[in-house]
DNA sequence: ATATAGAATCTTTTT
DNA sequence: GATTCTATAT
């Protein structure tokens, strides 16, 4: 077999990884080294040269972006579909398996994925069953804590308060939510992890069919692996199964929220038969830029040690702008922008990084001010929606009467007078008889255990639900979703709902019939069970909470947190808001640990920037509508001052300040900020600062061989380069 | 049962 | 500043 397309476009080093020798494998790969690119190259090279079956090759990610990136690439190098293979996030791969084998899982046949949102609403029934405060325990923190502790593969029974009152609390929260998501059929994200890792562990026939099938198992994004993650890993590996791991420690970024980097140095350990390889040659960052970067990663202490170069030039140095407030900040990001694509560039070359949401509103603003195209990443996606929670809602309660996550969501939107008196009853009446809420529905119904109206009320609500079962059975799925939104007269109740918001709800549950319509089951395709398309498409909306924001071919500036712009790359790179308390933030500054990790997140953001990084701090800030003082983050002053260009502008809030100098100098003089000149003593350089108006106006100009020097415009006699 | 006004509270995010 | 929950009035 002709295998020269698979290395021929490979460098040395990548070249080497995808034909590692038999044994494990761990890539060590810089930003822009080429990281995805070796794994395809990889899979296609067990295919192709070392003549491994698909069937027999696992490779995990954690976004479904990944997921279907990589298996797009393999397809398109090796010419045709690579269907047996088995591509996907390790949520997707565990739900793949608790589906296959629900039984021996202990799970029931049609169990449904809770979300994080529909997971704090349990969290909190839970604990308003316990009879606490919700105050003193918020939801959300129990969340927190039962996530966790599933990320390390604990269940209950393996904690200890060890006298710990609020750990007592916790433990006992995290005992009743379990409780509750069993009898209610409920799968939550870090469930289907543990679930699938014990599913292995207690069935050890089950797991040797499994280790037995795949000899092959990649994983992408090592570093960000967590607890459980990698030891079930580890178990699906066992003795003959051959990892091959890619990961940059000084890309992680997700250590608190259970990632360990730790398991990139244990894997050696773990798994002595491993060759190491490391890819620093950088293909995406001119030198000026990852010379920057490397200088300020060179600050953290826990590191494999890993040093980035580039065949490419110097390019442009790292602009730093110092400026006067956010709104100023805000403009002169804008006006490099809009000068970029003035150019002849697009704004989809530009990228607008910040550490929080909260940063981005300004950008809009001005951004909208100047009718500049622009995208925000992260928001609410599609099928976190309330619209289309609620309708999920109902085809879930539908198709599980046993879901009372969902039953309670819905018994009252749209409002059919089942306020919180009824809902109490209902919910006692479950609670006491060891029933679902569907079940106490009825009991309450039964026995008249409330008032007339109350009872007319939840009558309706049965009947509905029952009407709406019936109806649907036999329909193709699109037409099941749109009978749910008329009998249920969700539409109806949206319909009223006014003004934008309105609409725009009833064109997401238009969407949402759509979406039924090009649903295509392949959920299960290999194994002995064949999934309810409708069941099929519930966990789909859940696994895959889906974009929803403008199609990407579009030319639009692209704003988003640093976290959210990992794995992507910009010719220009803006990173907002270097200041101390921001970034690095207040809340990761005392401890050592979080500290590194905020200076890996800068990493992470200098490194998108393949040809212009600025990084830019404002000196008074308006934040959640105070206005403070700021320093300039410690980054900044890490990084090395020969890749550096100073651009600052003293006092003036709007970049509109730069124009007096235009005008108060004549024609062929005239320059703005950023301007290249030549001066007949100091050569060439560029115009940084401005002072003054008139015949004292002064200009600070930062040259090539010089430095740094303030000039009367009038005597100077500039020239523009 | 709902509508509205005041108060509290704000990292980062995927599945 | 903006959202989201809580208390109060209708």
């Amino acid at each position: 077999m002709d295998v020269s397309h698979i290395l021929d476009p490979l460098n040395d080093a990548q070249r080497e990884a995808v034909c590692a020798p038999a044994g494990h494998t761990l890539v060590l790969a810089g930003a822009g080294s080429g990281k995805t690119r070796v794994l395809v190259h990889r899979i296609a090279w067990l295919l192709e040269a070392e003549g491994v079956s698909p069937w027999g090759v696992l490779a995990v990610t954690f976004t479904n972006k990944a997921a279907g990136e990589m298996r797009g690439r393999i397809e398109q190098l090796l010419g045709r579909p690579a269907g047996a293979l088995w591509v996907g996030t390790f949520h997707g791969i565990a739900h793949r398996l608790l589906r296959a084998h629900w039984k021996e899982a202990e799970l029931p046949k049609d169990f449904q994925i809770l979300d994080s949102e529909d997971q704090q609403r349990a969290v909190r029934r839970v604990i308003r069953e316990l009879g606490l405060d919700e105050n003193r325990w918020a939801p959300r923190e129990a969340q927190w804590y039962i996530n966790a502790r599933k990320d390390e593969g604990k269940r209950p029974s393996h904690l200890q308060a060890a006298g710990d009152p609020w750990l007592k609390q916790m433990i006992a929260i995290y005992e009743h939510y379990e409780a509750f998501c069993r009898r209610s059929g409920l799968v939550d994200f870090a469930e289907l992890l543990l679930r699938a890792h014990e599913l292995w562990l207690q069935k050890p026939d089950l797991l040797a069919v499994y280790q037995r099938r795949f000899g092959h198992i990649l994983i992408d994004e090592f570093q960000d692996t967590n607890t459980i993650q990698y030891a079930w890993i580890r178990l699906l590996a066992g003795d003959s199964g051959r990892i091959f791991a890619v990961g940059d420690d000084d890309q992680s970024i997700y250590g608190w929220r259970g990632a360990r980097v730790e398991h990139i140095q244990q894997f050696q350990r773990h798994f002595p038969d491993t060759s190491v390889f490391r890819l620093e040659q950088n293909y995406r960052s001119s030198g000026n830029i990852l010379t920057a970067a490397n200088t300020l990663i060179a600050n953290n202490a826990e590191r494999l040690g890993k040093n980035l170069w580039t065949e490419d030039g110097a390019g442009a140095p790292v602009r730093i702008y110092n400026a006067f407030n956010e709104i100023d900040e805000a403009h002169y990001v804008v006006d490099s922008i809009r000068s970029h694509v003035d150019g002849g560039g697009r704004y989809d070359d530009n990228a607008i990084l910040y550490r929080s949401n909260a940063q981005s509103r300004i950008f809009e603003e001005v951004l909208i001010q100047q009718g500049i195209p622009y995208r925000v990443y992260g928001g609410l996606r599609f099928f976190e929606r309330q619209e289309i929670k609620d309708a999920l809602a109902y085809l879930r309660l539908a198709s599980n009467p046993l879901d009372d996550a969902s039953c309670e969501r819905i018994i009252n939107q749209p409002p059919r007078g089942i306020g919180q008196r009824t809902l109490a009853e209902v919910r006692e009446q479950a609670r006491s008889g060891g029933m679902s809420l569907w079940q106490g529905l009825h009991h309450v119904l039964e026995h008249r255990t409330l008032n007339a109206r109350a009872l007319n009320a939840l009558q309706s609500f049965v009947d509905l639900m029952e009407r709406l079962r019936s109806d649907i059975a036999g329909l193709a799925l699109a037409e099941q979703v749109e009978q749910m939104l008329h009998l249920s007269r969700l539409r109806e109740h949206y319909q009223k709902e006014k003004g934008e918001k309105g609409r725009a709800r009833l064109e997401n549950l238009d969407e949402l019939v759509s979406a039924a319509q090009v649903f295509v089951n392949d959920e299960v395709e290999d194994g002995e069970v064949q999934m309810d398309e409708l069941a099929a498409f519930l966990s789909h909306a859940a696994l895959e909470a889906g974009e929803g924001q403008a199609a990407e071919w579009d030319d639009y500036v692209q704003l988003m947190t640093l976290h959210s712009a990992k794995g992507l790359e910009f010719k220009q790179v803006f990173v907002c808001g270097m200041e101390e308390g921001l970034f690095p933030h207040k809340l990761s500054i005392d401890e050592p640990g979080r500290l590194e990790e905020e200076r890996r997140l800068c990493y992470v953001g200098m490194t998108r920037a393949r040809e212009q990084l600025t990084l830019s701090h404002a000196e008074k800030r308006r934040l959640y509508g105070e206005e403070t003082w700021t320093r300039p983050s410690r980054f900044l002053a890490e990084l090395p001052s020969e890749c550096i260009e100073q651009v600052r502008m003293n006092g003036s809030v709007t970049p509109s300040a730069a124009e007096p100098v235009a005008e108060q100098v004549d024609d062929d003089a005239a320059m703005q900020l950023g301007q290249r000149v030549i001066h007949d003593k100091f050569g060439a350089g560029v115009v940084l600062n401005y002072e003054g108006g008139g015949r004292h106006a002064r200009v600070q100009v930062n040259f090539e061989n010089v430095g740094t020097k303030w000039l009367v415009l009038e005597y100077a006699r500039l020239q523009r380069a």
